[in-house]
RNA sequence: GAGCCCGUAGCUCAGUUGGCAGAGCAUCUGACUUUUAAUCAGAGGGUCGAAGGUUCGAAUCCUUCCGGGCUCACCA
């Protein structure tokens, strides 16, 4: 079977969804030269999650299609930057600056961080930036550019002929208060530059205008084209199906009703709508939607300091049809999950390889990972060794494999660099050093002094042996205490690893050096006051 | 009201063309000359929400019902 069978074949849902384009284009190549998947973003907020989530699914989508057919293909990453603003973010600078700008489109804005040219393009290249960073393919796309240019004109004057039609489309998903006001154009008055959401008094097809009250009360006539007038978004999502055809786009259960709408605008304006695909909504640890105001779930950011960005892709790809928790506890279930996908990868027939996630995350040619160690061992060898660098993990890690380096494993020594920071944030502020009592102290000197005296060649077993000895050499209830004080006093919590094997790992020479900084009172300043 | 998702071990969830019910954690037992919680080995634990149907065979497909949750109707 060939790879193309194959896909065909492939029930994993990115083929799923490119079999249906795939149909839909009728194996032809379109008009315009190439199969077209869009992203949305409004950018008056910052790219999040969310945004994350769409491109990477898209991307997997158009990818599967790249493998079932030869017919090119295009992501654009829309952003709708002409919308007016409508609230000051909370988190930008010069507030009061922006406030004399409410109802302005974005890119009529200037720039708060004073960065671009304006506020839209500011945060347009955050999304340049946010979606580079994981090395996305996509084209940008400015709704303000689209607009100006006049590439939205046929249809915006399309819009206008079939002005009914669009109306009864829209109303009856709309509440009573705002059906008295709705217009599917959005004029931008003359005099304020605002975006304006007032009734259209008359309309001249011919002439490509609409009339309008402006903010002053007088009557202003303006071309719907040009960018003279906006559309409301859903018809502006329509429009924009038609005007560059797209041909595949997914979006939100939350959205369900508005593409049904936009669907049948679609098709008033000559359009055929795009292939959609319906994804669930990301709860968080209670059941309860993630949104951006309530700052529940979890970051993009908070996601990539503790795991690398596989992992959250491959929470992404699982099973977007589910509503699915999206909280700190995933993390590593998801890089421990990616690993054995990864692991499973080289042993499996070409075609299982397709159904493979990591076949869909790296877009075909996932890497070759030769030492496989979980995550889950690695944040507990990052708390047990009291891991500040990735360097002491690999002191272990090439014990264990000699010839196994960062240079060697990139995805094991980013691992490596993310479990520290996991013991940073949550294992390092647990802990409580206590200072030793006089027993104890004699017998911490006792002991370094003593594993400054072993052969340097001695094990685990060795060394566990010797810190058994001084134990005994010392009045110690039960040598119960000696143990639990070295992990009291060394550290910071109440149990640890057999002593052993963890002066092998931390080093010899390094545990001397943290027994005489123990005796000299230096860690106790590392304990949490709270 | 309309629509979507979920119900599988104590907990969180996998279960990919229907083919002997799985993982992680938790629990219990044992090993390793310290500890209830480094690590390792092993064990127990489920009427797959309920009832019908299709099938030689259903956690999986169809129907109905029960239970839980979410979304939409202001903004995008």
């Amino acid at each position: 079977m060939s790879d193309r069978e194959a896909a065909a074949a492939c029930k994993a849902w990115p083929f799923q969804e490119a079999q249906r384009v795939l149909q839909r284009i009728g194996g032809k190549c379109p008009e315009k030269g190439y199969v077209l998947f869009e992203t949305g973003y409004g950018p008056s907020g910052l790219p999040h999650i969310g945004t994350f989530a769409e491109v990477v699914r898209t991307t997997m989508v158009r990818h599967a299609f790249a493998t079932l057919s030869d017919v090119p293909t295009r992501l654009f990453a829309f952003s709708d930057d002409m919308d007016g603003l409508r609230k000051v973010p909370d988190n930008v600078p010069n507030q009061s600056m922006l406030s004399e700008y409410l109802g302005k489109p974005l890119t009529a804005i200037p720039d708060p961080f004073e960065t671009h040219e304006s506020f839209g393009h500011h945060n347009n290249a955050r999304l340049c930036a946010f979606l580079d960073s994981f090395g996305f393919d996509y084209t940008f796309q400015s709704a303000t550019e689209c607009y100006k240019s006049g590439r939205f004109d046929p249809v915006l004057r399309k819009v206008l002929e079939h002005y009914d039609a669009i109306l009864n489309a829209v109303l009856p998903i709309l509440g009573k208060e705002r059906q008295a006001t709705y217009s599917p154009f959005l004029p931008i008055s003359p005099k304020t530059g605002h975006v304006l959401q007032t009734p259209v008094i008359a309309r001249d097809v011919s002439a490509g205008t609409i009339t309008f009250e402006d903010e002053d009360g007088t009557k202003t006539e303006l071309p719907v084209t040009a960018g003279h007038c906006k559309l409301q978004w859903r018809v502006d999502w329509a429009m924009r199906w038609t005007a560059l055809g797209v041909d595949y786009e997914m979006s939100g259960k939350d959205l369900i009703d508005s593409v049904r709408i936009g669907n049948q605008i679609c098709r008033i304006l000559g359009g055929t709508p795009p292939e959609g695909f319906t994804y669930e909504l990301f709860l968080d640890e209670n059941g309860e939607k993630i949104s951006k105001s309530k700052g529940n779930g979890l970051s993009v950011e908070e996601w990539l300091r503790y795991a690398p960005p596989e992992s959250l892709k491959l929470f992404m790809y699982q099973s977007p049809r589910k509503a699915k928790r999206l909280y700190f506890d995933v993390i590593p279930r998801n890089v421990d999950d990616y690993l054995s996908f990864l692991a499973k990868y080289e042993e499996q027939s070409a075609d299982e390889r397709l159904a493979n996630p990591v076949w869909h995350i790296h877009e075909g040619s996932p890497p070759r990972e030769t030492l496989h160690m979980t995550y889950s061992i690695l944040l507990n060898l990052a708390s047990a060794c009291h891991a500040e660098e990735s360097s002491v993990i690999w002191g272990y890690l090439s014990r264990y494999a000699p010839t196994a380096s960062p240079e060697t494993e990139p995805i094991l020594d980013a691992l490596a660099q993310h479990a520290v920071h996991y013991y940073q944030d949550f294992i390092k502020p647990t802990k409580r050093y206590r200072a030793p009592n006089d027993v104890e102290r004699a017998a911490l000197e006792d002991l370094a002094q003593a594993l400054e005296a072993l052969p340097t060649n001695l094990d685990a077993e060795g060394i566990q042996t010797e810190v058994y000895e001084v134990g005994k050499r010392h009045p110690f209830p039960e040598l119960k205490a000696w143990f639990k004080a070295l992990y009291e006093i060394l550290l910071g919590q109440s149990q640890g690893p057999r002593m052993g094997s963890f002066i092998v790992l931390y080093g010899r020479a390094e545990t001397v050096a943290l027994i005489r900084r123990a005796l000299a009172g230096a860690l106790l300043g590392k304990e949490d006051v709270s």
